[in-house]
DNA sequence: CGGCAAACCTGCGAGC
DNA sequence: TGCTCGCAGGTTTGCC
Protein backbone atom coordinates (compact mmCIF):
# COMPACT_ATOMS: atom_id res chain seq x y z
CA UNK A 1 0.00 0.00 0.00
CA UNK A 2 2.21 2.60 1.41
CA UNK A 3 4.81 4.70 -0.29
CA UNK A 4 6.68 7.31 0.75
CA UNK A 5 3.65 9.70 1.54
CA UNK A 6 1.97 6.92 3.57
CA UNK A 7 5.12 6.01 5.77
CA UNK A 8 6.10 9.37 6.74
CA UNK A 9 2.38 9.70 7.65
CA UNK A 10 2.34 6.55 9.52
CA UNK A 11 5.90 7.89 11.15
CA UNK A 12 4.95 11.02 11.80
CA UNK A 13 1.61 9.44 13.33
CA UNK A 14 3.90 7.11 15.51
CA UNK A 15 6.63 9.69 16.60
CA UNK A 16 4.11 11.80 18.46
CA UNK A 17 2.87 9.52 20.39
CA UNK A 18 5.71 7.13 20.83
CA UNK A 19 9.07 9.07 21.47
CA UNK A 20 9.82 9.41 24.86
CA UNK A 21 7.95 6.66 26.03
CA UNK A 22 8.76 2.70 27.05
CA UNK A 23 7.83 -0.43 25.75
CA UNK A 24 6.81 -2.14 28.44
CA UNK A 25 5.53 -5.19 26.70
CA UNK A 26 5.33 -7.07 23.02
CA UNK A 27 2.41 -9.35 22.40
CA UNK A 28 3.89 -11.72 19.23
CA UNK A 29 1.21 -13.41 17.54
CA UNK A 30 3.06 -14.62 14.73
CA UNK A 31 6.69 -16.11 14.04
CA UNK A 32 7.46 -14.68 10.91
CA UNK A 33 6.01 -11.74 8.25
CA UNK A 34 8.10 -11.73 5.12
CA UNK A 35 10.92 -12.45 6.77
CA UNK A 36 11.07 -14.19 10.36
CA UNK A 37 10.77 -12.42 13.22
CA UNK A 38 14.45 -11.60 15.50
CA UNK A 39 15.08 -14.58 18.05
CA UNK A 40 13.62 -13.25 21.57
CA UNK A 41 11.88 -10.49 19.51
CA UNK A 42 9.36 -9.41 22.27
CA UNK A 43 11.70 -10.07 25.06
CA UNK A 44 14.40 -7.70 23.28
CA UNK A 45 11.85 -4.87 22.63
CA UNK A 46 10.10 -4.83 25.81
CA UNK A 47 11.27 -2.44 28.82
CA UNK A 48 12.90 -0.11 25.87
CA UNK A 49 12.59 3.38 25.35
CA UNK A 50 11.87 4.92 21.94
CA UNK A 51 14.20 7.62 21.33
CA UNK A 52 13.78 8.76 17.59
CA UNK A 53 10.94 7.19 14.70
CA UNK A 54 12.94 8.06 11.76
CA UNK A 55 12.14 6.86 8.36
CA UNK A 56 14.21 5.81 4.85
CA UNK A 57 12.34 5.26 1.64
CA UNK A 58 9.73 3.02 2.51
CA UNK A 59 11.01 1.81 5.50
CA UNK A 60 10.23 3.09 9.41
CA UNK A 61 13.16 3.24 11.78
CA UNK A 62 12.38 2.78 15.45
CA UNK A 63 15.09 3.97 17.67
CA UNK A 64 15.42 2.23 21.14
CA UNK A 65 17.57 3.54 23.69
CA UNK A 66 20.51 1.14 23.98
CA UNK A 67 21.46 1.04 20.80
CA UNK A 68 18.81 -1.05 18.78
CA UNK A 69 16.52 -0.12 15.86
CA UNK A 70 13.36 -1.45 15.39
CA UNK A 71 12.83 -2.12 11.27
CA UNK A 72 9.41 -2.03 9.86
CA UNK A 73 8.15 -2.08 6.54
CA UNK A 74 4.74 -1.97 5.88
CA UNK A 75 4.37 -4.18 2.06
CA UNK A 76 1.16 -3.65 0.44
CA UNK A 77 -1.38 -4.07 3.14
CA UNK A 78 0.41 -3.59 6.67
CA UNK A 79 -1.18 -0.49 9.11
CA UNK A 80 0.17 0.85 12.16
CA UNK A 81 -3.06 1.19 14.47
CA UNK A 82 -2.94 3.23 17.31
CA UNK A 83 -5.19 2.73 20.33
CA UNK A 84 -5.52 4.65 23.71
CA UNK A 85 -6.79 3.28 26.73
CA UNK A 86 -7.49 -0.39 27.39
CA UNK A 87 -5.61 -2.82 25.27
CA UNK A 88 -7.63 -3.28 21.77
CA UNK A 89 -9.72 -6.64 21.71
CA UNK A 90 -7.31 -8.72 19.02
CA UNK A 91 -8.28 -8.71 15.39
CA UNK A 92 -7.35 -10.66 12.46
CA UNK A 93 -4.11 -10.38 11.09
CA UNK A 94 -2.81 -8.46 14.39
CA UNK A 95 0.86 -9.78 14.33
CA UNK A 96 2.31 -7.42 16.73
CA UNK A 97 0.84 -5.51 19.80
CA UNK A 98 3.63 -2.75 21.47
CA UNK A 99 2.02 -1.40 24.60
CA UNK A 100 3.53 1.34 26.22
CA UNK A 101 4.03 3.49 29.71
CA UNK A 102 1.16 6.27 28.37
CA UNK A 103 -1.72 3.31 28.04
CA UNK A 104 -0.94 3.62 23.97
CA UNK A 105 -1.05 0.24 22.18
CA UNK A 106 0.67 0.23 18.82
CA UNK A 107 -0.83 -2.96 16.29
CA UNK A 108 0.96 -4.12 13.70
CA UNK A 109 -2.02 -5.34 11.44
CA UNK A 110 -0.58 -7.09 7.91
CA UNK A 111 -3.75 -9.19 6.14
CA UNK A 112 -0.88 -10.37 3.18
CA UNK A 113 1.79 -10.61 5.29
CA UNK A 114 4.15 -8.85 2.72
CA UNK A 115 5.73 -6.16 5.20
CA UNK A 116 8.68 -7.26 7.37
CA UNK A 117 9.66 -6.23 11.07
CA UNK A 118 13.45 -6.68 12.07
CA UNK A 119 16.33 -5.77 14.69
CA UNK A 120 19.44 -3.79 13.41
CA UNK A 121 22.24 -2.18 15.52
CA UNK A 122 21.33 1.80 15.50
CA UNK A 123 24.63 2.98 14.43
CA UNK A 124 25.15 0.05 11.66
CA UNK A 125 21.34 0.29 10.13
CA UNK A 126 21.83 2.60 7.43
CA UNK A 127 24.61 -0.52 6.14
CA UNK A 128 21.40 -3.17 6.61
CA UNK A 129 21.32 -5.10 3.83
CA UNK A 130 17.46 -4.28 3.37
CA UNK A 131 18.86 -0.03 3.93
CA UNK A 132 22.15 -0.29 1.99
CA UNK A 133 21.19 -0.19 -1.55
CA UNK A 134 18.28 2.75 -1.51
CA UNK A 135 18.90 5.62 -3.47
CA UNK A 136 18.09 9.37 -3.10
CA UNK A 137 14.75 10.40 -1.57
CA UNK A 138 12.64 12.27 -3.17
CA UNK A 139 12.55 15.28 -0.59
CA UNK A 140 16.62 15.51 -0.25
CA UNK A 141 17.16 19.18 -1.41
CA UNK A 142 19.83 16.78 -3.73
CA UNK A 143 16.86 15.52 -5.80
CA UNK A 144 16.96 18.00 -8.47
CA UNK A 145 16.80 17.39 -12.17
CA UNK A 146 21.35 17.10 -12.65
CA UNK A 147 20.99 14.50 -9.99
CA UNK A 148 17.64 12.40 -11.76
CA UNK A 149 20.22 12.20 -14.84
CA UNK A 150 22.96 11.32 -13.60
CA UNK A 151 20.85 8.33 -12.10
CA UNK A 152 19.00 7.73 -14.96
CA UNK A 153 22.30 7.67 -17.71
CA UNK A 154 22.79 4.74 -19.18
CA UNK A 155 20.08 2.83 -18.27
CA UNK A 156 17.55 1.43 -21.32
CA UNK A 157 14.96 0.39 -18.95
CA UNK A 158 11.54 1.99 -18.98
CA UNK A 159 11.42 5.54 -17.28
CA UNK A 160 8.27 3.60 -15.29
CA UNK A 161 10.83 0.55 -13.97
CA UNK A 162 13.54 2.97 -13.10
CA UNK A 163 10.71 5.61 -11.06
CA UNK A 164 10.10 2.49 -9.33
CA UNK A 165 13.61 1.03 -9.14
CA UNK A 166 14.01 1.76 -5.34
CA UNK A 167 18.00 1.48 -5.40
CA UNK A 168 17.81 4.84 -7.62
CA UNK A 169 15.04 6.72 -5.78
CA UNK A 170 13.91 5.67 -2.28
CA UNK A 171 10.14 5.46 -1.62
CA UNK A 172 8.50 6.10 -5.05
CA UNK A 173 5.56 2.97 -5.58
CA UNK A 174 3.10 2.58 -8.72
CA UNK A 175 0.63 4.96 -7.64
CA UNK A 176 3.13 8.22 -7.13
CA UNK A 177 5.45 7.15 -9.99
CA UNK A 178 2.36 7.15 -12.46
CA UNK A 179 1.00 10.38 -11.43
CA UNK A 180 4.78 11.85 -11.21
CA UNK A 181 5.36 10.84 -15.11
CA UNK A 182 1.72 12.39 -15.65
CA UNK A 183 2.68 15.40 -14.19
CA UNK A 184 6.13 15.82 -15.69
CA UNK A 185 4.11 14.90 -19.26
CA UNK A 186 6.64 12.19 -19.81
CA UNK A 187 5.75 9.08 -21.39
CA UNK A 188 6.01 5.46 -18.57
CA UNK A 189 7.95 3.78 -21.73
CA UNK A 190 10.61 6.20 -22.44
CA UNK A 191 14.01 5.32 -21.85
CA UNK A 192 15.43 6.37 -18.80
CA UNK A 193 18.22 7.20 -20.34
CA UNK A 194 17.00 9.93 -22.34
CA UNK A 195 15.38 12.08 -19.82
CA UNK A 196 18.03 14.84 -19.61
CA UNK A 197 18.45 18.33 -19.23
CA UNK A 198 14.73 20.09 -18.84
CA UNK A 199 12.84 16.81 -18.88
CA UNK A 200 14.81 15.59 -16.08
CA UNK A 201 14.32 19.01 -14.08
CA UNK A 202 10.66 18.63 -15.02
CA UNK A 203 10.24 15.51 -13.90
CA UNK A 204 12.53 15.92 -10.26
CA UNK A 205 10.27 18.80 -10.06
CA UNK A 206 6.80 16.60 -10.68
CA UNK A 207 8.01 13.85 -8.36
CA UNK A 208 8.66 16.27 -4.91
CA UNK A 209 5.73 18.20 -5.82
CA UNK A 210 3.58 14.95 -5.67
CA UNK A 211 5.28 13.90 -3.07
CA UNK A 212 4.69 16.85 -0.89
CA UNK A 213 1.68 17.34 -1.72
CA UNK A 214 0.70 13.68 -0.37
CA UNK A 215 2.44 14.02 2.87
CA UNK A 216 0.54 17.63 3.33
CA UNK A 217 -2.94 15.77 2.59
CA UNK A 218 -1.72 13.34 5.27
CA UNK A 219 -0.66 10.45 2.94
CA UNK A 220 -2.59 9.25 -0.27
CA UNK A 221 -5.28 6.95 0.38
CA UNK A 222 -6.83 3.71 -0.58
CA UNK A 223 -9.94 1.85 0.91
CA UNK A 224 -7.96 0.01 3.59
CA UNK A 225 -5.33 2.79 4.43
CA UNK A 226 -5.25 3.33 7.74
CA UNK A 227 -3.43 6.35 9.71
CA UNK A 228 -1.20 5.70 12.37
CA UNK A 229 -3.50 7.47 14.26
CA UNK A 230 -6.28 4.00 13.76
CA UNK A 231 -8.61 6.98 11.28
CA UNK A 232 -9.23 5.50 8.06
CA UNK A 233 -7.02 7.30 5.22
CA UNK A 234 -7.97 9.63 2.44
CA UNK A 235 -9.84 8.32 0.02
CA UNK A 236 -11.10 12.09 -0.73
CA UNK A 237 -7.70 12.16 -2.58
CA UNK A 238 -8.69 11.92 -6.35
CA UNK A 239 -5.60 10.49 -8.51
CA UNK A 240 -5.73 12.26 -11.75
CA UNK A 241 -4.24 8.93 -13.45
CA UNK A 242 -3.85 6.07 -11.28
CA UNK A 243 -7.45 3.51 -11.50
CA UNK A 244 -8.64 5.79 -13.85
CA UNK A 245 -8.22 3.61 -17.10
CA UNK A 246 -10.67 5.08 -19.84
CA UNK A 247 -11.87 8.57 -17.96
CA UNK A 248 -10.79 11.30 -20.05
CA UNK A 249 -7.31 12.60 -19.37
CA UNK A 250 -7.27 15.67 -16.64
CA UNK A 251 -5.38 17.93 -19.50
CA UNK A 252 -6.51 16.95 -22.40
CA UNK A 253 -10.41 16.62 -21.44
CA UNK A 254 -11.90 15.20 -24.18
CA UNK A 255 -9.64 14.36 -26.44
CA UNK A 256 -7.88 11.57 -24.94
CA UNK A 257 -8.79 8.69 -22.39
CA UNK A 258 -6.38 7.64 -19.81
CA UNK A 259 -4.84 4.29 -20.66
CA UNK A 260 -3.69 1.38 -18.95
CA UNK A 261 -0.70 -0.78 -19.82
CA UNK A 262 0.99 -3.38 -18.16
CA UNK A 263 4.82 -2.68 -17.21
CA UNK A 264 6.87 -5.36 -15.36
CA UNK A 265 3.57 -7.21 -14.01
CA UNK A 266 2.41 -3.64 -13.02
CA UNK A 267 -0.23 -1.68 -13.73
CA UNK A 268 0.72 2.05 -15.55
CA UNK A 269 -1.96 4.33 -16.03
CA UNK A 270 -0.99 7.48 -18.31
CA UNK A 271 -2.13 9.59 -21.10
CA UNK A 272 -0.49 8.91 -24.55
CA UNK A 273 -1.50 12.44 -25.86
CA UNK A 274 0.33 14.74 -23.21
CA UNK A 275 2.33 11.87 -22.01
CA UNK A 276 5.66 11.69 -24.12
C1' DC B 1 23.68 -6.07 -16.10
C1' DG B 2 18.77 -5.96 -18.16
C1' DG B 3 14.17 -7.17 -18.26
C1' DC B 4 10.54 -9.93 -17.11
C1' DA B 5 7.59 -13.44 -14.80
C1' DA B 6 6.59 -15.63 -10.78
C1' DA B 7 6.50 -16.07 -6.01
C1' DC B 8 5.15 -14.68 -1.33
C1' DC B 9 -0.38 -14.18 1.06
C1' DT B 10 -5.12 -12.72 1.60
C1' DG B 11 -9.26 -10.37 0.27
C1' DC B 12 -12.39 -8.30 -2.79
C1' DG B 13 -15.06 -7.20 -6.81
C1' DA B 14 -16.52 -8.53 -11.40
C1' DG B 15 -18.51 -11.75 -14.21
C1' DC B 16 -20.69 -15.96 -15.22
C1' DT C 1 -26.62 -16.96 -4.46
C1' DG C 2 -22.20 -18.84 -5.18
C1' DC C 3 -18.16 -19.97 -7.57
C1' DT C 4 -13.90 -18.77 -10.25
C1' DC C 5 -10.81 -15.47 -11.95
C1' DG C 6 -8.17 -11.49 -11.96
C1' DC C 7 -6.26 -8.03 -9.58
C1' DA C 8 -4.18 -5.24 -5.64
C1' DG C 9 -0.22 -0.23 -2.64
C1' DG C 10 5.93 -4.21 -2.52
C1' DT C 11 10.07 -6.81 -2.88
C1' DT C 12 12.84 -10.73 -4.04
C1' DT C 13 14.33 -14.49 -6.75
C1' DG C 14 15.37 -16.84 -10.61
C1' DC C 15 15.53 -17.42 -15.46
C1' DC C 16 16.96 -16.27 -20.27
Amino acid sequence: MPELPEVETVRRGLASRLVGHVITRVDQRCEALRIPLPARFAARVGGRRVAAVRRRGKYILVDLDGGDTMIVHLGMSGRMIVADGAPPPPQPHDHLVFHTDAGVHVTFNDTRRFGLVTLAQTDAVDRHPLLADLGIEPIDAGFTGAALAALFAGRRTPLKAALLDQRLIAGLGNIYACESLFRAKLSPRRKASTVTGRRAERLARAVREVVDEAIAAGGSSLRDYVQASGELGYFQHRFRVYDREGAPCPRCAGDARIRRLVQSGRSTFYCSRCQR
